[in-house]
DNA sequence: CGACACCTTGAAGAGGTTCAAGAAATGTGG
DNA sequence: CCACATTTCTTGAACCTCTTCAAGGTGTCG
């Protein structure tokens, strides 16, 4: 396999605290040091995982994109959300210890790897761990609920919108830009992710560069009117129905 | 409030199953009991909690059925899932320190309140709790990717299917009947739910009667062919594209 | 440079929404 | 227990958003 057995200390990581509790003093982050059981690169197109792969260990981003996507007996595909560096990969396994969706590279890309039960062993002992990995499976639930938001109730504009606001904004967090996105994924990956066809994607973004929200070159996306994007979601799907009582 | 202190015992609840790990000794059981704070009973139509309200406990339904939604700041709302007896409900409270969604009773019910800073304590003593627990969040991100594949892939028919397949798995796994349901929640929190109108749902359950696929009486559902109903869910959304190479 | 994947745009069509009306069930108060 | 108000459900018809099919253009990688 291509794991770096080489240990490499989160203490010194630029990412700890978006994969690590915060506040910790340095006996602690010594002992969480061996949480990480090593790396592993990950080749774009290629799989950290896949459904039925059994489940050992979640995953933090080092660098790299990726997605994940769940699969029918039928051949269909749900892609369930991209994930950037600092954020974490696996819970999925957790409850049939068998990983039940695919994580597949979007570019090359390298992971920590954090061997569940050395996580849930430190957990017993270190109160802030414990909280942390609650707080992180409980932010994929929250996650999950507003992609059932945009799915269940947004039109196509608004589903496209809701998705460039949240990448930027998770981007902007990591101290890249506010206006300048490069997508990592395909119109269809996106397409497949907010339950539109690609067609629909590619006429959205052209209808926003009409409207001089973004400008859109490829895969490199400007955000000219942030606000106006952000306009977009807090609007009612339709307006006729404003009763002025 | 109308919360009763009176302390009942897991150990002789018939959910338990559905609660706590399995396989526990009666010493272990005796200290799984004090993780019961207490019973609070639920007006049919009144909230357990709210958005925004502070998390402080997961709770276990022992008796009745709840809806969670999430709500917009423009007035839009997401049915993000129906619970019944031996689920639990709150996990969404723990990244935030405060609930991201309402949780509304759809009968007259009664939940266990299990204070979640106890459950924490109990984890670090007991490693069979602990993994319980991350079971029950993993359980919870597993569900939430199977409704985006039914919001992001499926028609209107397949996502009732689906829907009504999973009441009865659910429900027959508690004893009931696979073949009777009552549905507790109205054609339009169906709807909400599976991304549609109440018109579509109701339009969808009259071309299943007309199928011979199952009866409907109002809310009384009387499911005639599980099987097809099933089969709807394994078909390709068309069937136009299967090249026999 | 050529093969391939990806993207854009147009036009026709379908599935689901919206609006509307009436029927059935449920709850409330006398 | 019945009458009435309210909510819920069903069905029809017109409409609209998004899909499907098609074709051409653009970018990328070996």
């Amino acid at each position: 396999m291509d794991t770096k057995s080489l240990k490499v200390a989160c203490s010194s990581c630029n990412l700890r605290e978006l994969c690590l509790p915060v506040g910790l003093n340095n006996e602690e982050l010594g002992k969480l040091d061996s949480l990480i059981a090593g790396r592993r690169r990950i080749k774009r197109g290629t799989t950290l995982y896949k459904t039925g792969d059994p489940f050992t260990a979640i995953y933090a981003i080092r660098t790299g994109f990726f997605k994940t996507e769940v699969n029918t007996p039928d051949g269909r595909e749900q892609v369930t959300g991209f994930q950037m560096m600092g954020e974490i990969m696996g819970l999925d396994g957790i409850v049939q210890d068998h990983h039940s969706c695919d994580a597949i590279a979007l570019e090359d890309s390298e992971v920590c790897i954090m061997p569940f039960d050395r996580i849930e062993e430190l957990s017993r002992e270190f109160g802030t761990l414990q909280r942390h990995i609650h707080k992180i499976m409980s932010r994929e639930i929250v996650r999950d609920q507003g992609v059932m938001l945009l799915l269940g109730n947004m039109r196509a504009d608004e589903r496209l919108a809701a998705f460039l606001v949240n990448l930027v904004q998770r981007l902007h967090a990591r101290g890249f830009s506010q206006s300048e996105v490069v997508l990592r994924m395909t119109r269809k990956e996106i397409g497949n992710y907010l339950g539109m066809q690609l067609e629909t994607v590619s006429r959205t973004f052209s209808k926003f560069v009409e409207d001089g929200i973004i400008d859109v070159n490829q895969r490199h996306i400007t955000i000219k009117d942030l606000e106006a994007l952000r306009g977009l979601l807090n609007t009612p799907p339709s307006s006729h129905c404003n009763s002025p009582s």
